[in-house]
DNA sequence: GATCTCGGTGAACAACCGTTCACTGAAACT
DNA sequence: AGTTTCAGTGAACGGTTGTTCACCGAGATC
């Protein structure tokens, strides 16, 4: 093996570490520059300059803005994925499904409101590619949600359909609390009580009613 | 009286009445626009083209795009607010209210899939005052929908933040199923009726779960 | 040490943007 | 009939945009 490639982070940068650098600049700048005002209408100039590069040099790691955001769903969701698997390893979970997931989400959220307001934002309001992108990873994501609330105690031998449709309703209420943390301004804590209250209680509802019912 | 002010439709059109008419062909030439691209980047040259006017006769209505998304905003509740007058006076209503909701709303939203499809991309991805229009809108409207739901056998004896409660879950639902018969196909009933069974299983689980649970 | 690779540069382009200004001509008013 | 009002016109402005192209220079390869 020879010398190259240094691993460690501070001096003597690779010639694809420090591409892969600029690469994550570039995402950056477009996340920052999208929260004020929505990524459909930055432009690829601006971002360029946030990223301290020049316009042209854009096009040596994005072929079109399209793409770029295509890319930040891609992290976007990476994240999201990562606060379900921390979530799953929090022993809290195993004593109180609901009350931990509220407490997680929401201070999840709060810790990466620039990932999650994209998500929020680009949903509906974003390009079309990014719109059905992001349509896509949520539609996975109910999937993977109702796999794994198919091995809870007291669900576990509910339908498939039932709990696709239990998912599904989870999911829903997670973006739409996702969307009023992402709103909430930093220095209101009696807020982000009253946000996770109202998500316990959804949950709650979701879970009585359909123990109810058992259609 | 003078014989000023026609009224009638086809001729003769008035100086204020020609006024609003081409006002209104601005405001369909935006909400049109606004469909494919969102209306934050739709630019104001592109309206007056849309609407037949030169770009300079656009500030004759509007002082900017801005305003023109608020009055959109306005135009938007408007026909909503019609819905919500309209299904008081369905009969179908007092019998069997998640029924007839759950149709009615399907059934607008069909109909004024441009008004409905304006509010869902521009609640989170329109311009800043675009936003803050529409979610004082909502917050009024859940007031609205509060009064209502007060005056309902079974829920007349709630507590007030009780059915402000209930009323913020039924908009919050109410606007997800908008946005999913907006993003639907014109020609796929199977899926409008999956939507329609959603709500319905929806505002009865809200229903069930405040009743069984009655904090 | 010579050669190649390739991320970043800077000038140039045609197109579109929002906004200004002086104007026109017909409806409205006196 | 004469005057005023005002929605709509058309040219012009300075600025930003996406994309092209030839070019540079340092890391990677030989």
């Amino acid at each position: 093996m020879s010398e190259t490639s240094a691993g460690s982070a501070g001096a003597a940068p690779n010639r694809q570490e420090q591409k892969e650098r600029t690469r994550e600049a570039i995402l950056a700048a477009a996340l920052e520059l999208s929260q004020t005002q929505g990524f459909a209408q930055i432009s690829l100039r601006q971002v360029a300059r946030q990223a301290g590069i020049v316009p042209t040099a854009f096009y040596r790691h994005f072929d079109s803005m399209d793409t770029l955001g295509l890319a930040l769903v891609e992290q976007s969701f990476a994240t999201l994925r990562a606060m379900i698997r921390d979530a799953q390893r929090d022993p809290h979970v195993f004593e109180n499904i609901i009350d931990a997931s509220a407490q997680v989400l929401v201070e999840a959220v709060k810790q990466n409101k620039a990932h999650f307001g994209f998500v929020s934002r680009e949903r509906l309001g974003g390009p079309l590619a990014v719109r059905r992108a992001i349509g896509h990873e949520l539609d996975l994501f109910v999937s993977e949600l109702a796999i794994v609330l198919a091995r809870l105690p007291n669900i576990e031998r509910w339908s498939t359909e039932d709990v696709q449709m239990v998912s599904r309703l989870f999911v829903r209420n997670m973006v739409s609390n996702a969307e009023e943390v992402v709103e909430m301004p930093d220095d209101r804590p009696d807020l982000e009580n009253r946000i996770k209250e109202g998500a316990r209680r959804q949950m709650r509802l979701i879970v009585i009613g359909f123990r109810e019912w058992r259609s």
